[in-house]
DNA sequence: AGATTCTCCTAAACCGGTTCAGACCACGGG
DNA sequence: CCCGTGGTCTGAACCGGTTTAGGAGAATCT
């Protein structure tokens, strides 16, 4: 195989200096048209690709990005958000010739860690920042990393300030699906509804259920049947367990992800109650196995692939010109299926 | 911010050449303990960390391996396996300072596109190679690229050398968990078993199937029902319908992984049958949700996390030795649950 | 015509590591 | 006393790009 073609076979080929074929291959002005063609063409045929490497040293860029995700690898094989999500940045990335770097870590002490690891090596421009918390202390972490990022959602405005936010964000509305959900339900006669949510910290979970709370109260009916779980199948399962458990039991269930839901599906029909006569369940995040499940799941349908293309879009614009506005997505909505009915008279 | 310390700055502090810093970072041969100690010291005070794109300049190496994903977004999201599999290589890269750079591409065309790209950027020191395929053709592209990589099971020997694998592998015998299903379901009494398997081209789909064919053949059992799919839970489910529709309908169906035999459940139960008792389903990986959907499902174990583990830690040694031997993992066992159940008297 | 400006280009420094040839020194052997 | 020899260290080249200072020559201005 032949060594590959570097800036200086171009230069020599092309008869110039090197210099000059960095500022032709990088279209920057002070080359005349003429050489600016020759070196082209020199340079597609000796099939020239520059060196990633030499060009991160010298410009201090890495021309990839980072996503570091902190959960436990059994929930990540359930929840279908972040494959899609991350088969959207590549498609934004792939025509920029940028790479992605992922991280898996278990907890929180380790995330903070793979930031500061991708931060030294300098192995990434910017990272994507999702699973926003509250007082989320990876932002500080990035800051003083100075290193780039985007947000998934609006982080919280801690100060007065509404604009201080350091970071732009790509925010998918989740709260629309949410009271669709709810007031779906309570259309349909249901009124004792639990909320089965993901961890508090994480800044998505809390909203979702204020969502949840204010369309209940809106329309008189009690609030306070919230369940925390940590996203797991188990604990979807234990809290479904446990609602059905109690004296005044509700009919309806919003669950904060769909792999939560399927669960509570089987431990319903464990305990051989009928869906959705008996009780009516709804999803988050509308996953391909929503449609298939027995009864088919009402879900929340937010589009990851399209969140993680727009967000990915953000970062490459963020990190190449320094600035990058706000992007708002098609909020979520509900997809009404088999898993939700009028509460039985 | 300080700007972060160099090789220059360790040398200049510890009153040495470069070059000898170099020498003692990368503990060889030829550096007195004396100074050794000293510019290691100097090298921690400074809290000096070489530079990756500087080292990737000058070894040609990047300090990273590579996974290329071909799959379907949705399949993706569904199949907890690339998941796990990707946080059990994080955790080997973890402590070596490695990265992993993720590419998830929608088809074969982009596929090989990919490769090239991860070679010709030299983004990556080596690849996985998973899902492997008949004749498949990342083998003599990878070899052509001079990419250094580790397969997932070992490839099909075309030739008659059974030595002439080019590259090692990392397997996790899928075989002993099929069979142990089949003989499970076998044992249950019942004799019109069939197979949803994944695509054809897969090297796992066909080898699985031949499993699925020896045990019932061994048995004296009929072998027709085998129907191919593209391991979407859309296609599980249709898949189910068809071999419902049947004349002589199967008793039981072992399914390629868990989302498809999670839709047949649905449509098992849409039809008003009941599990186990007019039909049994079998799974594969054992996901998380197995455990919850009603009836559980019966599922074959595999390892992801671990294999990744294995697999990166495999290819770790073959980039930085040369040289890496197979490694052959725990095979796959059958996980018993409600889906399975004696045949209907 | 001479000074100024502009365009196009070259040479060299620089990014931060690795590696290699050879300098320097102490030591032991002949 | 001189000469290898071995261990320790320096200096410089090198990886392949980007960037800056400045030079040559043509065009424009005065």
């Amino acid at each position: 195989m032949k060594r590959k073609a570097t800036i200086n076979d171009v230069a020599r080929e092309a008869g110039v200096s090197k210099g000059l074929v960095s500022f032709a291959l990088n279209d920057r002005p002070g080359v005349s048209t003429e050489t600016r063609d020759r070196i082209l063409t020199v340079a597609r045929e000796l099939d020239y690709q520059p060196s990633v490497s030499a060009r991160s040293l010298s410009t201090r860029s890495s021309y990839a990005v980072g996503l570091v995700i902190a959960r436990d690898p059994d929930i990540l094989g359930a929840d279908p958000f972040f494959p899609s999500f991350i088969a959207g940045v590549e498609r934004a990335l792939l025509t920029e010739g940028q790479a992605l770097v992922l991280s898996v870590v278990g907890d929180d002490e380790h995330e903070a860690a793979a930031y500061q690891r991708l931060a030294a090596d300098a192995r990434v421009d910017g990272v994507f920042l999702t699973d926003l918390r509250h007082d989320d202390p990876r932002i500080p972490l990035l800051q003083r990393l100075g290193m780039p990022a985007v947000t998934l959602g609006h982080p919280e405005t801690s100060g007065s300030e509404p604009a201080d936010a350091p970071y732009p964000a790509v925010s998918l509305d989740d709260t629309p699906g949410v009271v669709a959900a709810v007031q779906h339900l309570i259309d349909l006669g249901h009124r004792r509804i639990a909320h089965v949510i993901g961890p508090r910290r994480m800044l998505h979970a809390t909203r979702r259920n204020a969502a949840f709370v204010d369309t209940l109260r809106a329309a008189g009916l009690p609030t306070d049947l919230v369940v925390e779980t940590d996203f797991t199948a188990a604990q979807g399962a234990s809290a479904t367990e446990h609602l059905l458990d109690l004296a005044d039991r509700p009919t309806a269930i919003v669950f904060g992800n769909d792999p939560m839901a399927i669960a509570a599906i089987g431990v319903a029909h464990e305990r051989g109650l009928r869906l959705p006569d008996d009780l009516s369940i709804t999803g988050f995040d509308d996953s391909e196995l929503a449609r298939f499940v027995y009864p088919s799941l009402t879900s929340v349908r937010t589009d990851p692939l399209l969140w993680g293309e727009a967000a990915a879009r953000t970062l490459l614009r963020l990190t190449t010109t320094g600035h990058a506005d706000d992007v708002d997505l098609e909020p979520a909505r509900v997809i009404t299926r088999a898993s939700t009915g009028p509460v039985r008279a």
